[in-house]
DNA sequence: GCATTGACGAAGG
DNA sequence: CCCTTCGCCAATG
């Protein structure tokens, strides 16, 4: 949990007071996720330990545009491996390339071998 | 301050 | 097996 970048300054309020508002939790996760591998929404929310909570963490991802160094949101995926959240990208075809250019295979807008390809922090951290 | 929504997930019908 | 409902927590209207 290095902070490094920093709190991306817009902390809105009582997430802050808590404890660093827990999206530079998930931004921090997600900087991890190795080249050409990916993960989902569940399993960082698992690594969080908010586990069905997977809303926040795609909430949280809503500031990862903000956040610097850019975080790898294209890696992030629901638990079909579908890229969900390409129309929050610059253009919706953005995080097709990046994966594409990460070796991992798109189709339809589903990531093949998910499955091979997923990278569960709790897992490979190994909280 | 209450109601709705949101890059999700799992369980139930 | 497909569709619906509930849960989760925070932000926005």
């Amino acid at each position: 949990m290095r902070k490094t970048g920093k709190p991306v300054k817009k902390e809105t309020a009582r997430s802050v007071n808590k404890e660093y508002s827990f999206f530079e939790n998930v931004y921090d996760v997600v900087r991890q996720i190795p080249k050409g591998r990916v993960t989902s929404f569940g399993a960082i929310a698992n690594y969080l330990g908010t586990r069905m909570s997977a809303r926040m963490v795609g909430w949280a991802m809503n500031g990862a545009h903000n956040a610097s160094p850019k975080v790898p949101a294209q890696r992030v995926l629901n638990r079909n491996g579908m890229l969900t959240g390409k129309a929050h990208f610059a253009t919706p075809t953005q995080m097709e390339e990046l994966l594409l250019n990460e070796n991992i295979k798109v189709e339809n807008d589903t990531v093949v071998d998910f499955e091979k390809l997923f990278w569960d922090p709790a897992k490979e951290l190994e909280i």
